[in-house]
DNA sequence: GCCGTTTTCGGCCCGACTGTTTTCAGTCG
């Protein structure tokens, strides 16, 4: 049992318990907890395997009736209040408050008087209009609920960071064009750069709110209009997405761009240290005098200062000890783009990258750039040509002849000389030691054997990393996001070795991969785990792809001093040979 | 169920939109 199995639970029983009918604010602390518990950066179960009961005390949200449900999941895998409500409530109940339209309280109601227990009984009782005599419902909620189970069948995934930008930023040109407007600023998790988006929040601000609304209900992309007023309306795409869109004053948008860039629990609790303080937080702005007097809101560092505390980064707002820390004065300083630099992870055409090392380097430099590292696949990688010996020990004068040009032209910028060597099923690395010794940077990552339990991986890991021969870690997860899940590897104990060893730990930027995620990086920063950031590019436009690696290193509270291709080259070599 | 710069009891974030109602409950974010 795992932290997301752990939650799982939680929010369960709070669902059940909302069906129930049960005291809101219990159900709450339940959903507290299963959010708590999904956002902490270590595993429970190590927790408790270190410190017993005393090693879960401290949690916030976790009080003594939660920490105990907690050991009970971890000592016998189960929850006896949550086996008991699920005998009391049929199991498919928690899949039908999914449905669109229905929420707790109606189900309750449907399974009462109907015996509705699943989503294909609803559906059923829908289409023999049945439930439309019901109170409370009609002809329309019917109609609703039959194209809610549709929804919901066909439910499209979240969209990748990547993708949503590229949504935002068409919505914004669309909207521009509307006389009258001051913003347009999408908000939400995408602001947060969290790495996949399950709707867009875009908000604005106009001296004419209603031109606005109705230039978005326009937008081409659009296949539903799901609800519109005059500040708020929300719309489903083609493609499945959600949009919001809200139009505000310009006096509350530094209120609503908090509100709206949430995360929610991050927006609890600063409302509720308001409400401490005497203040009241809405999107509208922060009032005093019982919500009378509007005291700031124009923009977001305001709102923050009303509750006494500087302004937060959004990539920190997922209720992860951001508040206490802004309280304290210890929020990290914020990574820039500009503090890398050098890309320590890239791919060239002689394996399965599409520029030569000149072109490669070449965008390197007009990036700014001090230095990259040419990092081709071994052979071990067949499918991306991978190299060789021979090959490998060719580039190596290929690299230090370029270097020599460059040297000659007066230009400061190096190319180091790496590899991606492939980590075998065995452990050991696919060039030898007489390789490897030659190079200044050796990257090395798995790329087969996905399937191999927690145990097997983690012991390849670890002996690959024992050789001493590795400088960074790459993809160590091996993730691809909504593709494929990480495999099953012991972290915790990989970054132990990694430390010993002197190894960095990649932070993947393809936002594909972002592998490490925010959590990871969260748990490597607390352990003095380095972390390189690097984009894995295999073309010079990926090279960009770097803003979605700072920006997850952000979301795992990482500084500038814990990144080691923020160093200049000189004490970047020094850490590559391990002094 | 959790929590405490007024509290170990008595609070607990706030507002928009919809459908079914004739003033509001439920849902959603």
């Amino acid at each position: 049992m795992e932290n997301p199995d752990i939650a799982r639970i939680f929010y369960e029983i709070a669902d059940l318990l909302e069906i129930k009918g049960e005291d809101m604010f219990r159900i709450r602390s339940y959903r507290n907890a299963g959010l708590v518990i999904e956002g902490l950066s270590e595993s429970l179960r190590m927790l408790y395997e270190k410190g017993g009961e005393d090693g879960l005390t401290g949690i916030p949200g976790i009080g003594v009736s939660i920490r105990a449900k907690i050991v009970e999941i971890l000592t016998t895998g189960k929850c006896k209040h949550h086996q008991e409500l699920l005998q009391e409530l049929p199991h498919g109940m928690l899949e039908i408050i999914k449905v669109s339209g229905v929420g707790p309280k109606k189900a309750a109601l449907l399974y009462k008087q109907l015996g509705v227990a699943t989503v294909d009984d609803l559906e059923l009782a829908a289409r023999e209009e049945r439930i439309r005599n019901l109170h409370g419902f009609g002809e329309v909620s019917e109609r609703k609920i039959l194209k809610g189970i549709t929804d919901l069948k066909s439910m499209s995934r979240k969209v990748k960071l990547s993708d949503a930008l590229n949504y935002a930023e068409r919505f914004k040109e669309f909207i521009r064009s509307v006389p009258g407007i001051y913003d347009i600023v999408p908000a939400g998790s995408l602001r947060r750069w969290k790495e996949e988006v399950g709707d867009l929040d875009i908000l604005t601000t106009c001296s004419n709110p209603s031109a606005v609304m109705d230039r978005f209900l326009t937008h081409p992309d659009i296949k539903e209009v799901l609800s519109k007023g005059e500040t708020k309306s929300t719309v489903v795409l083609k493609s499945g997405l959600q949009v919001d869109l809200r139009v505000l004053e310009r006096k509350s948008f530094g209120a609503a761009l908090q509100y709206f860039t949430g995360s929610k629990a991050h927006n609890v609790a600063l409302r509720d240290r308001a409400k401490r303080m005497g203040l009241k937080i809405s999107e509208y702005g922060v009032f005093k005098e019982k919500g009378e007097k509007w005291v700031a809101g124009r923009n977001e560092e305001d709102v923050y200062k009303a509750v006494g505390l500087p302004w937060i980064p959004p990539e920190l707002r997922e209720m992860r000890g951001e508040i206490e820390a802004a309280e304290e004065g210890r929020l990290p300083a914020e990574l820039q783009v500009k503090d890398i630099k050098g890309d320590l992870h890239v791919h060239t055409k002689e394996s399965d990258g599409g520029y030569t090392l000149e072109a490669m380097a070449e965008a390197a430099m007009k990036m700014g750039y001090e230095y990259i590292s040419v990092t081709d696949h071994s052979k071990a990688v067949g499918i991306a040509r991978g190299l060789d010996e021979g090959r490998i020990l060719a580039q190596i004068e290929a690299v230090d002849e370029f270097n020599k040009n460059l040297k000659k032209k007066g230009e400061k910028f190096r190319v180091l000389k790496g590899t991606e060597v492939d980590i075998r099923g065995d452990g050991t690395l696919d060039h030898p030691d007489r390789v490897l010794t030659k190079l200044d940077c050796v990257v090395a990552s798995v790329h087969s054997g996905f399937k191999m339990t927690q145990g097997e991986m983690t012991a390849r890991i670890i002996k690959a990393i024992g050789t001493g021969r590795i400088n960074i870690l790459a993809h160590p997860t091996g993730r691809l996001i909504g593709e494929r899940p990480p495999y099953d590897v012991d972290m915790n104990a990989v970054m132990d070795e990694a430390k010993k060893y002197n190894v960095a730990l990649e932070l993947n930027s393809y936002p594909e991969r972002l592998d490490l995620n925010d959590i990871h990086c969260r748990l490597a920063k607390d352990k003095g785990v380095r972390i390189a950031v690097s984009t894995d590019a295999h073309s010079i436009h990926h090279l960009n792809n770097i803003i979605y690696g700072v920006h997850t290193a952000r979301r795992g509270w990482l500084e500038r001093e814990d990144i080691i291709n923020t160093r200049p080259l000189k004490e970047l070599m020094r850490f590559l040979k391990k002094e």
